[in-house]
DNA sequence: TTGAAAGCGGTACCAG
DNA sequence: CTGGTACCGCTTTCAA
């Protein structure tokens, strides 16, 4: 584990020269640079990055915070943010992280310093507290799929309430009349502006049904909620259901079919987020009529907005994408 | 962004009880704790942990670095290593990497030194030569799915050709006599395994019928192969394919199942790792039938291994784990 | 073109 | 229980 000062004893020149090839700087005389490369060869040297960013102040990385790495939901984002970031010669560094469970390590203490800034995908990623702090302190911030009212913090959000609404609408058109949402357990502010959305469509067109169940949508809960729901939708004449989100819907569909009912004949269903996967099931399943976010350019704005920053642009924005509804075969009209 | 100093002299102490508080030292007055801690709240610090680091020579941190953080493969191992290492006070930080991709950013550079050593998951995360110096300067390295031949890397692998070997046997005890393999397009390790095992099955039962295909899996090509390889498929009476993975499997049903082919009763699938998700696809998909890969038990492994190793035990391993075959609905008996 | 030296922000040993 | 100080490894003026 050889440093500077070995290269520089190694080639016979001083710390300086040393970093000077290192990061490929003019001004140094080609033997002496050659001398220098071959020692770190020969000593088998790389630079520490710690002691780098401590006379730096400079990471050229992204520090990325998403809830569970594993859940396909990130795989867009993840995927498009990598790319962009590289393009500009920054990196990312990903981490798990659920504000909301008890953990032993505090990732936010973890990455100050080792990265430039972050970005949040998500809410529970980070409290309100956390992210005024960071803020204050004058990191860059962005924060993916929530806003929580913080200067200085740049948002990206989606049109959750109007493509809910939206969705909802469009299943009445198609002449349903009895339709249930299905809610994520945990409560966020995603959470019910869907929620809000449906129940104002059904206050709206003065439909004499509605029905809310909430669930929790990271365990197999939803295929147990089709297959205990199945007979009561049956017996309310349900011939809809819009979920939260594509993983609750799958699982929802799956315990339908499971215990008989069948998607789309008896009963709609629809997802959101769109996320492109879906899990094994027991069953066939329908592809997945959903409402879909621009994962993508979410994730392109954020990564150039963060670099703007980076590059001394004070400014931050609040911008909100659109979804668009996408129909599959999960869904048709209600005779 | 103030820094210990400014918090010492904030409080009226030295940098030394500063540190010590913030660490949760003993041997601190009580009022002087205090002070410190309003101090660290009025100004908003946050440790700088680039610094500590360099101090310390200890960040407490996995790098883990795998080809598409989005791709499904990984989602259990990272879950996995996610909890594991928490339960020790370690954190992961995540990074995409796929070697055989011109890149702008080196990871391992900005990697080195901000976490005590490296899993990397997959071939093509890391070359030979990469994985030779970071052994070689006492790094702790783990490789899973892979094993280069390097000293002092730990390896974690599973049993490739076993595996693939006792699936065709399964085909052919079925009935099965004219079964084709769908290896991925990339040169590994892994695929030639597999792919070896499906000829020597093939050879040793005397099947006068073969066929190898290879694919780019992580696009829609593995659709428009089974598309395009339907009309063939029937007319050498192929009853049976076997695939490098899931995500191929799954692709090539879909593909298969547009032309009109039925799965299972005209063709049986067969795929690899049981990654327990699925594409949104164009049509209706049975179950798949897989060769599971442990990876629950590969990433306990490698987490415990590192943290032992952190602890200065030297040794190092070559663990390989042993695949099942779970049988669902894409396969079935040849009549 | 090169080297000396002063930080960067912590930690930890040693004295008191 | 507390403070002084050397040091971690690299970058970057400033002088030579």
């Amino acid at each position: 584990m050889a440093n500077i000062f070995d290269i520089a004893r190694e080639a016979g020149v001083s710390r300086s020269t040393v970093s000077r090839v290192i990061n490929n700087q003019p001004n140094v005389k080609y033997e002496k640079r050659i001398k220098v490369k071959e020692a770190i060869k020969r000593l088998n040297f790389t630079p520490n990055a710690a002691a780098r960013m401590l006379a730096l102040k400079k990471t050229y990385t992204i520090g990325v915070v998403v809830k569970e790495l594993g859940d396909v939901f990130y795989a867009s984002f993840i995927h498009n943010i990598h790319y962009i970031a590289d393009s500009y010669g920054y990196g990312a560094f990903y981490c798990n992280r659920n504000s909301t469970i008890q953990s032993e390590v505090n990732y936010l203490e973890r990455l100050n310093k080792q990265v430039d800034g972050y970005i949040f995908i998500g809410e529970k990623t980070v409290s309100k507290e956390e992210l005024e702090v960071l803020a204050r302190s004058g990191e860059i911030v962005i924060t993916i799929g929530f806003d929580l009212g913080v200067e200085n913090v740049t948002t990206i959000t989606i049109d959750n309430y109007e493509a809910t609404y939206g969705a909802v609408e469009k299943l009445i058109e198609q002449g349903h009349r009895n339709i249930v949402y299905i809610n994520a357990e945990e409560e966020t502010v995603e959470s019910s502006l869907r929620q809000s959305a449906y129940e104002d469509v059904i206050n709206k067109y003065e439909l004499n049904y509605s029905r809310v169940e909430r669930i929790d949508y990271l365990s197999d809960s939803a295929y147990n909620l089709g297959t205990e729901l199945a007979d009561d939708l049956k017996k309310e004449k349900v011939t809809a259901i819009i979920c939260f989100n594509d993983t609750l819907a799958t699982g929802l569909t799956d315990g339908l079919i499971t215990k008989g009912v069948s998607v789309p004949e008896d009963i709609s269903v629809v997802g959101f987020d769109d996320v492109a996967v879906r899990r094994i099931t027991s069953n066939n399943l329908p592809a997945l009529t959903t409402i879909s976010q621009p994962q993508q350019r979410m994730a392109e704005f954020a990564v150039r907005h963060f670099i703007k920053r980076v590059d001394d642009d004070q400014h931050h924005y609040h911008e909100k994408f659109k979804c668009v509804y996408v129909e599959r075969e999960s869904t048709k009209k209600s005779l």
